[in-house]
DNA sequence: CCTATCATGTAATCCGTTACATGATTAT
DNA sequence: ATAATCATGTAACGGATTACATGATAGG
C-alpha cells in the first residue's frame, strides 16, 4: 500500500489548487499560487513539484507523465484528496498563528524604529492597494466561487492597515 | 577556526536575550521567551538547546558546562555576537512576512466561515485582553528598556484587533 | 512516600529553502 | 541567430518540529 505522509499547509494549496482548477503541472500551480494563495502564503516553486509526488506516494493525487517530449508531469485530485481536504477545511483551528514579523523582532530588541519604519511603511502602502486592486477586479467579475479568496482579500487589507498606521505612527518620533 | 553557519531568526532571538539577561541556560531562555518575544514569534524548547550550540560552534556565544552535578549549560554573548546582533536590528528588511493563517487559509479553500469564525474570534478576543494587560503592566513598571515590546505590544494589539473584527464579522452571515 | 510537574537534554525525521541545471519559446 | 525569459525539474543541506527520556523538586 501507498507510504502514510502527515498533511502540512504545503499539502492543502496543492490538494485544493488541484482541486479548484482540475488537472495540473506543477508549473500551472505555480502560477495559481502566484495569483491566488501566494499572496498570503508563498512558497519556492520547488515545492510545488516535491509535494506532489508526495501526495502522490500517499494516493491523495495520482501523478501522470507524458511520455513524450518534455515528459511533463500532471497532477489530479483523487477521492481520498477531496476528502482529506474538506475534513481539513471543515475543522475549527487550535491556535492562532504567530505574526512572526522580522521587522518587529528587530524593533522589539531595541532597533531604532526611524530605521525600521519607513521601508515598511512604504511596502505596507503598496500592499494595502494592490490588494485593494485585486478586491475590486474580484467582486464585480469573479462568481461564486470567489467568496472564500474575497473574505480572505478583506483580512488581509484590514490587517495591513493596522500595520501601516502603526509603522507610520512610529517612524515619526513616537 | 570556528566553522561559520548562517543566522536565522531564531539565532536573533538567542542572541537578543542573552545582551538583555545575561548569561542564560537554556531554561531561562525558555522562560525569557514564553514572557516576551514568544508572544509573537513562538519556537519550541529543543531549539533553545541546539540554537545556542549551534552559535557556540561559530563563536557568537561562549558555552560554559557545570563539571558537577547537573552538569548545566549557561551561555553568554561574545563580542562577535554583539555585532552580529547591532548590524542586524541596523538593517532594514527586505520584504513584509506572509500571514499564514492556516484558518484563513480554509476560507480561502471554501471552508464555512460559521465553522472556523467562532473559535477564532473568541481566541482574538483573550489575545487582546491579554497584550493589553501586559502593556498595562510592562508601561506602568517597566523602564525604558521596555521600549521595543511596548511598541511590539501595540502592533500585536492593534492587529489582534482587526482580525478579532474580521472573523466577528464573517461569523455572522456576512 | 508517591506522583505531578519542573528542568534538562538528545534523537530522528522531514519539510522547506537554496542552489543548480537544462530544455523550450519568444523577442530583437 | 542569439539573448532573454519561461518552463521544468533535481540535489543537497540544514533548521525546525516531534518525540523520547531522565533527573530534580515540591506537594499531598
Amino acid at each position: 500500500m501507498s507510504s502514510a505522509i502527515a498533511l502540512t499547509p504545503t499539502s492543502y494549496i496543492v490538494l485544493g489548487l488541484l482541486e479548484a482548477a482540475g488537472p495540473s503541472t506543477p508549473y500551472a500551480l505555480k502560477q495559481g499560487v502566484a495569483v491566488s494563495v501566494g499572496n498570503f502564503w508563498s512558497l519556492p516553486h520547488s515545492q510545488l513539484y516535491a509535494e506532489p509526488t508526495r501526495l502522490a506516494r500517499a494516493g491523495y493525487v495520482t501523478e501522470d507523465r507524458e511520455k513524450t517530449g518534455r515528459r511533463r508531469k500532471t497532477y489530479a485530485i483523487t477521492d481520498k484528496g477531496r476528502d482529506a481536504l474538506r475534513a481539513w477545511t471543515s475543522e475549527a483551528d487550535a491556535a492562532l498563528p504567530d505574526l512572526r514579523d522580522i521587522a518587529l523582532l528587530k524593533v522589539f530588541f531595541g532597533a531604532d524604529p526611524a530605521t525600521i519604519g519607513p521601508p515598511q511603511l512604504e511596502r505596507y502602502r503598496a500592499k494595502v492597494a494592490e490588494y485593494e486592486q485585486i478586491h475590486r477586479v474580484l467582486s464585480t467579475h469573479g462568481g461564486p466561487s470567489a467568496k472564500g479568496p474575497l473574505l480572505t482579500l478583506e483580512l488581509g487589507i484590514e490587517v495591513s492597515r493596522a500595520c501601516l498606521a502603526f509603522w507610520e505612527r512610529i517612524s515619526q518620533g513616537d
